[in-house]
DNA sequence: AATACGGGGAG
DNA sequence: CTCCCAGTATT
């Protein structure tokens, strides 16, 4: 039996069952293979699917998506990270409702055109949405793909190139999860589970070079250190608090936050607010924060301030039961020290 | 070709 | 703790 028939054989029993993904094959969402790629990306399915499921369920076609506030889009991302992808995606509805008329283009070439849409997805789109002959290499396929040839360290285009040589005309899309399913099910990257692959008797790596199996690359990169003040600050007239928007460039944009300084690893560089700066000089922080980012390491100082004046800053005063489910990760940290 | 961009779960 | 993840946009 050819590489490709064992492949899809051992999909069509063994397959995930995932949210995303519509039984009926007839009848295949395009908005929602669309919105689960862009959650998946870099984002393990098992954090994505309660999210997707919720997205859905408020935003459940382009044109609600279309017609809603980024800050509503947002909300509904906070948590997920890398919140470009959520500001990317209500800018993609606008794009396919005003100049599209509510359909995705049909073809890698315009797909990758939209905003957030790159060449993994654009492919992934026309194979699994339009079932078309299109590659579409992950990370899971470009693992799979490399360990059956023996074939390390190849480029994305060289993938491509063996899968086009085995990629069923007949079931382009099948086959494009199929090998998905397999990398983070069997051909895992640490401990693949080999015994149990159904393509053991073919695979070069397993046959012939076991040990490349398990051997982990070091990225060994140094997480540099980041230091930063941040401010909960209520008044007494109400129970809310004081919530910023954070710019849309950058790192968690668009996202609500709490009033914070500029994160810098040069601690005494720090510039506050002058009603801030003021404050700190005669105040201890009410507690520490540590969290991590992908390219470095946060202490945060949190500060708890009182005002029984107006506030000069640009932002808005929220019931903290509110903004809870706004606030990305590290600002729900925050909150929860004065819950 | 590098880097920015989140977060949580596994080992 | 380190590594990993259905990548994209920017530099």
């Amino acid at each position: 039996m050819y590489t490709n028939k064992k492949i899809l054989k051992w999909f069509d029993k063994e397959k995930r069952n995932l949210p995303w993904r519509n039984s009926n094959k007839s009848n295949i969402d395009t908005y929602k293979v669309w919105i689960s790629e862009i959650m998946l990306q870099q984002t393990k399915v098992n954090a994505v699917i309660p999210y997707f499921q919720k997205f859905i369920n408020k935003f459940p076609d382009i044109n609600s998506l279309a017609s809603s506030s980024l800050e509503d889009v947002l909300s509904y991302w906070a948590g997920l990270g890398y919140y470009s992808r959520a500001r990317n995606v209500h800018k993609c509805a606008d794009i396919i409702v005003t100049q599209y008329n509510g359909s995705f283009p049909k073809t890698e070439k315009e797909l990758i055109k939209l905003p957030g849409i790159g060449d993994y997805t654009a492919s992934a789109i026309c194979a699994i949405a339009y079932n078309e002959f299109a590659i579409a290499v992950d990370i899971n396929i470009e693992r799979v793909i490399s360990r059956i040839y023996n074939k390390h360290n190849l480029k994305r285009e060289d993938i491509k190139s063996l899968i086009k040589k085995i990629i069923p005309i007949d079931r382009p899309g099948d086959f494009t999860e199929a090998l998905m399913d397999l990398g983070s099910m069997i051909c895992k990257a640490r401990q693949p589970n080999c015994l149990n692959c159904p393509v053991n008797s073919i695979c070069k790596t397993y046959l012939e070079n076991k040990e490349a199996l398990i051997k982990v690359i070091k990225t060994n990169k140094i997480k540099h250190i980041r230091y930063g003040n941040c401010y909960i600050v209520s008044r007494d007239t109400d129970k809310k608090l004081f919530f910023i928007r954070r710019p849309n460039n950058g790192l968690l944009g668009g996202m609500l936050s709490f009033p914070s300084s500029k994160w810098l690893e040069d601690k005494n560089k720090l510039h506050n607010e002058k009603l801030f700066e003021d404050f700190i000089k005669n105040n201890k922080p009410l507690h520490v924060v540590n969290h991590i980012f992908s390219h470095f390491k946060l202490i945060l100082n949190i500060y708890n301030l009182k005002i029984s004046n107006s506030i000069h800053i640009e932002g808005e005063w929220i019931e903290l039961n509110e903004a809870f489910q706004q606030l990305p990760s590290l600002m729900k940290k925050v909150a929860k020290i004065i819950i």
